[in-house]
RNA sequence: GUGGGCGUGGCCUAGCGGUUAAGGCGCCAGGUUGUGGCCCUGGAGAUCGAGGGUUCAAAUCCCUCCGUCCACCCCA
């Protein structure tokens, strides 16, 4: 026996009868996207492991333990892309897009890896819209992608998202505020849990959004990076918020935002759920990077974006019962009463596709009850009966399945019997 | 990486120590030798997740492993 596979933890099938909700979230997306000037940039699923293992990214669980590195057959280090920014930051490098009007603006809507233990709304293989404007530093522009964002959100009907916002500072102001942070903590270590004790360490920032107990009280009087941002990020954040408000968007200053990957400086915000209890309900979110191009090799060049769960956004969906609206067609369905007139099933269907009909032909080894039977399942609008009784006259009989009406019709017409079924 | 729940035909579920593992959905066929959705009849389809153990006897009890779901970590 051979063994039989399953897909591997975390990645799933999507299945035709999934696809209506994707189509419609990623259309939208595409739809949203475009009419804010953005164009689509698709990269490669994998990429030299060095534009995501970069120097400063250690330390990120991202980077240490989620990636999918290997090494190809050449021996060139690779890794599956774990979001779609770092590919899209090589690609404005490497096709020379500083020279292209500024900002350029891009979205995107791929699958990413992530090597992490499945649960409810988190995946090995998930997928991203996601949207990059890259080369201008200004405000505005952060203000431009959130309002991007939730004007999607809300094409689909996902209301009540609450928007998350904070500034984690720049490499002249942030290294001050860890110091200042590490010496809140210092001698409050003893009184942390695991896991700030270890993060003191390694990313002191991720201690502000501990969730054990007995880290709460010190949470709350920790000195927050909002406070303690240089001047340049601080007038930043302030036109972020001004223009934000201009914009009537809501959102609430979170000081313990504090987002996962290296690279992001400035402007972190994140779109969650109305309910969100449970801690792995992020929808969507990004920020600004302003250090991220150089350190792929680029220019001095300032970046903005987010990326957003097409699986959560689904989720989320399905939880507030909203649907795709159904899409209406007019399948044919032919049946064949005679084995022999297959060839002639295989014309007829050409006919009526050039027609702009779909058309699906029947299984003639089956009887006409069980073609009908399959023309339901299929949700077929009608079942074009091809059998020797009428083509001997050239008629073909055309039943509606949803007006239960049938009629004998010149096979040479049947590009048009629905106006001669239904005058 | 850590913790917990669950693994019975394609799907959902019953059985929880003792004759050929039951039902529903779905699938196939027949009831109309050229006609659907309802109904009736019949049929196919299960290594009861895998391996080991306890027992006269195990889907049922025990152990190990695997898978899956949920939670933590973290993130979309």
């Amino acid at each position: 026996m051979p063994e039989r596979y399953r897909a591997p933890r975390g990645a799933a099938d999507l299945l035709p009868e999934d696809q209506p909700y994707w189509r419609w979230v990623q259309d939208t997306a595409t739809r949203v996207a475009e009419s804010y000037g953005y164009g689509e940039i698709q990269t490669p699923v994998f990429e030299h492991a060095g534009v995501f293992l970069r120097p400063g990214s250690e330390g990120t669980d991202l980077a240490d333990k989620e990636i999918y590195a290997f090494q190809d057959r050449g021996g060139d280090d690779l890794a599956l892309r774990t979001d779609g920014t770092h590919g899209v930051a090589r690609a404005y490098i490497e096709h020379g897009m500083s020279s292209r009007t500024q900002p350029v603006r891009l979205f995107y809507l791929v699958c990413v890896f992530r090597y992490d233990r499945p649960q409810a709304g988190r995946y090995r293989v998930h997928h991203q819209f996601g949207v990059e404007a890259i080369g201008d530093g200004d405000p505005y522009i952060d203000a431009e992608v959130i309002d991007l964002q939730r004007t999607f959100y809300e094409a689909l009907g996902l209301r009540d998202l609450r928007l998350a916002l904070n500034s984690i500072g720049d490499v002249n102001c942030r290294p001050a505020y860890i110091e200042k942070l590490r010496a809140y903590y210092a001698y409050k270590l003893d009184r942390l849990c695991g896991d700030c004790r270890r993060r003191y360490d390694v990313n002191p920032l991720r201690m502000l959004d501990c969730k054990n107990e007995p880290c709460q009280p010190f949470k709350a009087a920790a000195p927050r990076s909002i406070d303690n941002l240089c001047e340049p990020c601080a007038e930043h954040f302030a036109s972020v918020r001004s223009l934000l408000k201009g914009l009537g968007q809501p959102y609430t200053i979170d000081p313990a935002l504090v987002r996962g990957i290296d690279y992001y400086t400035r402007t972190a915000f994140e779109f969650l759920p109305p309910d969100d209890e449970g801690q792995q309900s992020t929808i969507g979110g990004g920020g600004r990077y302003d250090g991220l191009i150089e350190q792929l090799g680029g220019r001095p060049t300032p970046g903005f974006g987010f990326g957003t769960g097409i699986e959560r956004i689904i989720l989320n969906l399905k939880r507030q019962g909203s649907a795709p609206r159904a899409v209406t067609t007019s399948t044919v369905f032919i049946a064949i009463a005679s084995r022999d007139l297959q060839s002639k099933a295989l014309i007829v269907a050409r006919d009526l596709r050039s027609a702009g009909f779909d058309a699906v032909i029947g299984n003639a080894s089956r009887s006409l009850k069980s073609q009908f039977g399959a023309a339901d399942a299929l949700g077929a609008r009608y079942v074009l009966i091809l059998g020797p009784r009428d083509l001997v006259e050239g008629l073909v009989t055309v039943r509606d399945l949803q007006a239960h009406t049938e009629t004998r019709l010149p096979l040479t017409e049947i590009a048009s019997f629905p106006k001669r079924l239904n005058p």
